[in-house]
RNA sequence: GGCCAAGUAGCUCAGUUGGUAGAGCAGGGGAUUGAAAAUCCCCGUGUCGGCGGUUCGAUUCCGUCCUUGGCCA
């Protein structure tokens, strides 16, 4: 685990390589097919030959959720630890590692018709009366989710209207699944706030001279795609499409994306700062993998 | 050199008919149960350009100087 441009994905693979492992993608941004510039996903000459799972799996006309990825993630540890191998999960989608160190419950999935007509009511009579109806049906959720907050709303009402029960009592109904599995927690982060800032300049700036434009422009030409599906909100991505449209000017467009990657970063450390790990390690370390290969060595035995 | 405008938070700017000031953005902290690279919450003392003057009291009025734009020479 660790923040944007951290090196995770190399130290991934290095990893792999030592050990014998596998890579499982944890990262909602890398499913997407086309979408490789900007994600800073590595190409198939970085990966060196180790496998690589839950990358390009889907369209970005697609959607991914956290439910899928447990399941998705789940059925690959097993498979790869059949094989011998040692499965190596690599990224930055906290939520997604959460699920998977602490467990999540199993959820109706979404709805896109009941998404719709809530979304069609929001216009309407605006997010405050959901809210409202949220209160009467499940007030602990009302109390919970902030009025302000339409995504969270939405999830809950969709809960009720498709179970006929509150949130609440679904989750408290259906605690967390076991896990069949034992995982090592691993974070890598640079060691202090500016120097993040640092790489992630760099490495923006870096993307738009590898043609992140043109990466968003054919995705733009599509046809298909629009600024409201979750692939097209990623880090970067969002920023070069309103520049395309003609939005901003080049330089603000280089300014805002690297201003979203910073504060994508900073939640990213939000949730890392609560998790605990048994290693932790700098990024700037060159020593970084052998200090990973000894730490490791007792506890995989 | 003359005239005009502007100098207020890291940035862009409000504002105070005289009682030492507040938005957006940036930044920091937090939340996070199938959109999560998403969504949302909380956090604002800064010689109000410098120095004088008037005043009980000046960021606000007056003078002067400095800086930056614009126009005129």
């Amino acid at each position: 685990m660790g923040p944007t441009a951290s090196g995770k994905t190399q130290l991934a693979i290095q990893l792999a390589q030592r050990l014998g492992g596998e890579v499982i993608s944890v990262d909602s941004a890398l499913v997407f097919r086309g979408m490789d510039i900007g994600t800073a996903k590595p190409d198939l000459s970085e990966r060196a030959g180790i496998p690589h799972h839950l990358i390009d799996i889907l369209d970005p006309s697609e959607r991914y959720s956290t439910g899928q990825f447990q399941k998705d993630a789940a059925k690959l540890i097993i498979a790869i630890s059949q094989r011998g191998k040692i499965p190596i999960l690599a990224g930055g989608t906290m939520l997604y590692f959460h699920g998977l160190l602490h467990g999540i419950s199993l959820l109706p999935p979404a709805d896109p018709a009941i998404r719709a007509t809530l979304e069609h009511e929001a216009r309407q009579f605006g997010w405050e009366a959901l809210h409202n109806r949220l209160k009467t049906i499940d007030p602990v959720s009302a109390n919970r989710i902030h009025p302000n907050d339409p995504q969270r709303i939405q999830r809950a009402l969709e809960i009720y209207q498709l179970t006929g029960r509150s949130m609440t009592d679904v989750i408290a109904d259906n605690p967390p699944p076991p896990q069949n599995f034992d995982l090592i927690s691993l974070m890598i982060a640079p060691y202090d706030r500016e120097h993040l800032a640092e790489r992630i300049r760099r490495r923006f700036r870096t993307m738009l001279d590898q043609g992140l434009i043109a990466e968003v422009q054919a995705l733009k030409d599509r046809g298909d795609l629009h600024l409201d599906l979750p692939s097209m909100r990623a880090v970067g991505y969002r920023q070069v499409w309103d520049y395309l449209e003609g939005n901003d000017s080049f330089d603000d467009m280089q300014d805002k994306g690297i201003t979203a990657t910073r504060q994508f970063a900073k939640r990213q450390m939000t949730w890392l700062r609560k998790e605990s790990f048994q290693l932790e390690l700098k990024s700037e370390d060159p020593r970084r993998l052998e200090q990973a290969m000894q730490a490791l060595a007792p506890l995989l035995a």
